[in-house]
This record gives C-alpha cells, sequence and structure tokens, in this order.
DNA sequence: TCAAAAGTGTTCAAGTTACACCCATGT
DNA sequence: ACATGGGTGTAACTTGAACACTTTTGA
C-alpha cells in the first residue's frame, strides 16, 4: 500500500526512518520523576529507554508524539512540545533513524495513567536515571535543561500540578525544578501579584494540620495577559 | 551502495524523505533581512523559497544544514541552530517529505558571501517576503518569534553584526529585532555594565562626524560569567 | 499545649525608567 | 558656525531580596 504512493519528484533522494521519542516528566510532591520503558523489540530489547516509534506513512510527526503517549498513558491531551531532532548518522544500530524528541508534562494525580503495570513502565527520581539505549539519556538530559529554562519564562509548571493546588505545592514544583530553595514569602507574593491564580474556599489539609487554601491557575487570564505584552516570570 | 545497508531491524516501519530547510537572517544598519532563493527543482521550480536540501544516507541532519549553508553562502561557521520539524503528512505535494528547519544568522559584511548572483538569491526586507513555497513561511514566521525570544536572552545579536560595531550600531540592531526604540542611555549603561564589550581605539565614522568607538563582544568572558549564573538580558 | 506547616509586612538594595545637555567633527 | 549623531549623569520609581512573628489545628 505504502509502495504505492512512490514519490513522483525527488527520486535521487534516499528515504530514511523518522521515529519519535516523548520524554515524560511528572511530579509528586517529592520530587520531578521521568517516566521510563522496558523496551520491546531488537535491539536492546528489555533496557530502559523513553518511549517511541516510528512515524506512519499517513500521519503526522506530532500526531505520531500524540498518538504515543495516549497509547502508553491512555491520556488524551497532555501538555506537550518538540524537544529536537536526533539526527547522527549511527545513534541507532538497528538502521538510520533520525528522532524527533516530544517533551511532555503529566499531572501524576490523573486517575487513569494505566502505563505502569501495562507496559513495564516505571516512574525514576531524576537523580537515579539509569543507562538508557541510544542517545536516550542525551534526550533527557536536553529536556531537562528545556523544562529549566522555559518553567521560568511559562507557566509550564501548572501542567504538573493538579487543576487544584496550595501555593506551598507550587513552590515545591519550582524548587524541585530549579534544585533550590526559594523563600516562602517573597514566592507567593510574586506569584499572586500576577494575579492568575483563582483561589477556592478548599483548603488541602494532607500536609498540614492548618490546611492550605487551593488555588487554580486561569488559563484565559493569563492567555488574556500574555497577549498584552504580560511576561511570566518566575 | 545505500541500498546494501538495509535495515536488519525495523522491518516494518516505512521509510520517508527528510529534509532540512535554513531560514537565514542578515543585518545591514537598515534592518533585519531574510535570504530567499528561486527553487531549482520541481516541483514549484523558479518560485521563491528558503534553502534546503534533503538529507543523505552517510550524513547527520546537523551536517546536512552545514553543507547547504556553505554551498550556498560559501560560509563555513554560520551561527545556526535548530528550529523545529515540520511533518504534516502533505505539506510537500512532491513526496512524503518531513522537514527540520534550521535558524542561521550571517553577518552581511562577510566578504565572501555568493550566494546572490550564483543561486538567484535575494536579501528580502521582513516586511516584504513574498508568497514562499510549502509551509514555509510558517517556518519564516516560526523562526522570526524564535530570534525575539532569544535574541533578549542570549548574546546572539552579535552574530550579525561585523566583529567590531559601535554601541549605536548594536542598538539598532536590537530596535529592529524588537521594532521599537530604546533610549541610548540606557541602552548603552546597561550593554556596557555587563562587562562583555571590549572597547577599542578606532572609532567607525561611517555615519556619523564625530564618529562611535567600536567595540568587541567578548564570548570567552561572557562564556565564563554565564558559567557562574550570569544571565544575559536585554 | 505543642509541633508543624500556613500565612502575612516591612525595610533595604538594586535595577529600570525617564529625561536634557555638552561634545566632536566635516562641510 | 552649524548640523549631525555620539556621549554622559541623575532623580524617581519599581522590583527583588532578606528577614520574624502570628495563626491554625490535630494529636
Amino acid at each position: 500500500m505504502a509502495a504505492s504512493k512512490k514519490p513522483v519528484f525527488y527520486a535521487e533522494a534516499t528515504p530514511v526512518l523518522v521515529a519519535i521519542d516523548c520524554i515524560i516528566f511528572g511530579f509528586d510532591n517529592e520530587g520531578l520523576k521521568l517516566l521510563l520503558f522496558k523496551r520491546k523489540v531488537e535491539p536492546f530489547r528489555n533496557e530502559w529507554s523513553v518511549i517511541g516509534s516510528f512515524v506512519n506513512p499517513l500521519e503526522s510527526v506530532d500526531a505520531a508524539a500524540v498518538r504515543v503517549l495516549e497509547e502508553y498513558t491512555g491520556l488524551k491531551s497532555i501538555f506537550m512540545e518538540p524537544l529536537g531532532c536526533y539526527g547522527e548518522v549511527d545513534r541507532d544500530p538497528g538502521a538510520r533513524v533520525i528522532s524527533q524528541a516530544y517533551f511532555a508534562l503529566i499531572r501524576l494525580d490523573e486517575e487513569d495513567i494505566r502505563t505502569v503495570e501495562t507496559h513495564q513502565a516505571h516512574w525514576f527520581d531524576l537523580h537515579s536515571i539509569p543507562p538508557l539505549i541510544l542517545d536516550h539519556n542525551r534526550m533527557v538530559a536536553d529536556a531537562l535543561e528545556k523544562l529549566h529554562r522555559k518553567a521560568r519564562y511559562r507557566p509550564i509548571g501548572f501542567e504538573l500540578l493538579p487543576q487544584k493546588f496550595s501555593i506551598p505545592q507550587l513552590q515545591a514544583l519550582y524548587e524541585a525544578i530549579y534544585q533550590r530553595e526559594l523563600d516562602r514569602r517573597n514566592f507567593r507574593k510574586k506569584i499572586l501579584s500576577m494575579n492568575i491564580l483563582d483561589k477556592l474556599e478548599e483548603k488541602d489539609k494532607s500536609s498540614s494540620r492548618k490546611g492550605a487554601y487551593l488555588y487554580r491557575f486561569n488559563k484565559k487570564r493569563y492567555g488574556e495577559m500574555a497577549e498584552k505584552g504580560f511576561d511570566f516570570q518566575i
């Protein structure tokens, strides 16, 4: 079937395999986590890797990433963006494979993450990532760097938290991302002054006797302000 | 030859064509410019496009970009970085082609830019970019956005200026990038306070009777400071 | 009643903005 | 001598950093 759709142009060019790989981060109040899988195919079967797939002839590269994320996590709308192209000639001994990597952020509270048992997956602490196949360790390092850079200027942190979260929770997330402590008072002041959080009546009592008020990220308001030149920065 | 290196794994996957495209910016004291070319091959022969090429089986994707840039400009070490992957199924009616785009910055004072006559190339003002083939207009828009974002936090502006440049020249560049005027005194104060420019004895008399002192970007010093956490921001 | 985390305000330093005048030189 | 762009300083304001005490409540 694919053979029937031969290029009528570009006859001199050589096709290669194109894959996508997804670097998936999560956050569980202890720290940042990375989702890894035991590879199912040769070469390197049963070694740890990020998830990936070849791009099918009739799907866009982005669509392949979305497909794979849903296949492995059961989640349909995950925050995801392109990380970069990994195109060294010999990066995969199995064939010439060019990979487009994506990085994705997941809320660990989502009930229906069905990864772990079904796909021999495991959430790894960022400080104890095992050796991965191919250039996947490099991809992870690049993804982390992107997360660091990006979290500072874009409100992507909320993608890692439940819809309702407390300020201390949010702060813990940023502390995990930046790997350093932040001042409680200044953090709260800054994030609240942006006027992009809606305070709820509820409290989260899971981590203190007093309980911490829950907030919700107001994406709409943020979008409007961003249009007008507002710069998120934390 | 390529045929002899058939994949021993991944037999079920379908190879596709992979191309690279380069979005090239320049700056000539009047404003930002974009380098475009008349396409040499069908389909869309003779229409305007950014330059590109298919990735050869024995070269990395990055290497393909470097090769193409040199082929068309004669310049070997151009500032260049990946822009993103363009992977829609039908983006190229000639075949299924996935393209990795790069964005590149060129010093227009380099003597040996041999593009223009040899390859039917033209430097376009950013405000009068013609319709381009395929998704190239989108690529250009994305590249511009990246330039905006990146120029603010990384010293990439210097890649667009001659090795020796005056402060007013540098300011004109940033004004061109941001599309707004900046205060002379504050701009100078800020950039000089970073301590990454070396003042030279020479003056540039090309744009005023008095002449403006020339400076050089001290890349080494910047690198050292960046290691220690210094944040370029302008 | 106490332990443990949540919540709150002020002061000081640093950085950013706004703004006006003199300088050097070629014509 | 004058027109043109280059160069400089200061005051008001805004922002970020540092820092300590009170509140709530379950055990």
